[in-house]
DNA sequence: GTCAAAGGAAACAGATCGGTTTACTTAGAT
DNA sequence: ATCTAAGTAAACCGATCTGTTTCCTTTGAC
């Protein structure tokens, strides 16, 4: 296997144990026993524990946005339909037999301080989820698309944590409800500007 | 100190450090050094340390469910002010200096296993609100309080996943907004049954 | 074919984990 | 005053933690 191949491997399998026992719970010697790679090989990949931790969250935010977004985009065709698959792709993610909530949600409630690297990558990627709301809504015609996106990530959010904690995925369609309704109250609304929530 | 006293007291001081370094970062010989309690009493309190943690969650549901519930009564006295008010309660609780997010949900990010006694009272913490949130909505004369109270708590929980990422509180006020329009709608609606998303 | 980089297995280090035990002290009810 | 229940401090247990080191094998480029 390449290097970079086996780098990689190391990072997905600890991503998987990341999600489904925690960030403490995952030590580093589960992780090379898993990935069947040894301790030193671990180690030259990455300087400490904190590090791979830190290149999974990267790595799952890369694969994460491109799979949902590419999900979203094929779940419908009509601008305005693409802002509620949103809530169609998001239930296909509940689905998933490997669904723990989101990784980047678990991560800052095992590292509260507000100047961890972990808690940057967190709000970075929920920006990047936000954004990309916002261009589907501007793509909607939507009158106050950031606004708009404030509340549609806000119904994303909680649908996520709803379906972590009751282990279904029916948020999602009661998520999508709510969306639809946001966004035609929107699209009638006169255009003021919204602003950002972070 | 009574006996009951110093065992609430082993409680409190793990509850704050529990929310705030999370479950399998904070070991036993930190809360006992904080609590100033030495570790055989509080091995004769608790039998193990995954005890400590559910008695924990227990006390935090009760202490969390009087104060939410008053403050909600507090800061409104009309019925439909009372639901928006429950995002104004939010508010005040994500602008504590102690606001780690909430621990049912951070406890369940660190707990997998879906028969985790852990996970259960987190379910049935998360359906206590959601039951709280209903006889609001009740109160306030709704048509489909059931769906509405579904949609509510998804904003509520989705409030403060975003609060705790993002360190603001302005995402209850997004809630809030998004929260009166679900309000208003459904009292003008006509009246179908709805049903709990747990 | 040779040589260097990388990997594997395992021992090792020092700290911390959850939990038990020992020996001694305190406080309260009788 | 006495006796018991509960407390403390600290040693101790075996396991596990992150991280390093040693020694030996593999592999790939030249």
């Amino acid at each position: 296997m390449s290097i970079q191949g086996r780098r990689d491997h190391i990072i997905e399998v600890a991503i998987k144990l990341f999600c489904k026992h925690g960030f403490h719970a995952t030590g580093v010697d589960r992780i090379m026993r898993e990935a069947k790679v040894s301790k030193k090989t671990l180690y030259n990949h990455f300087r400490s524990k904190d590090e791979l931790i830190l290149a999974a969250l990267q790595q799952h935010d890369s694969v994460f946005r491109n799979e949902f977004m590419r999900d979203v985009e094929q779940l419908s065709n009509s601008p305005q339909g693409r802002v509620l698959a949103v809530f169609d792709a998001a239930e296909k993610w509940f689905s998933d037999q490997n669904f723990f909530g989101c990784m980047f949600v678990n991560v800052v409630g095992e590292y509260s301080d507000t100047n961890s690297p972990m808690r940057g990558v967190s709000k970075s990627f929920k920006k990047m989820i936000w954004r990309y709301i916002r261009s589907l809504c501007v793509d909607a015609g939507a009158n106050n698309p950031e606004t708009l996106a404030n509340q549609l990530a806000l119904l994303f959010e909680g649908a996520i944590v709803t379906a972590q904690i009751n282990g279904t995925a029916v948020s999602a369609g009661v998520a999508k409800d709510v969306a639809a309704q946001l966004l035609v109250a929107d699209l009638a609304a006169p255009g003021t500007t919204g602003t950002a929530t972070d």
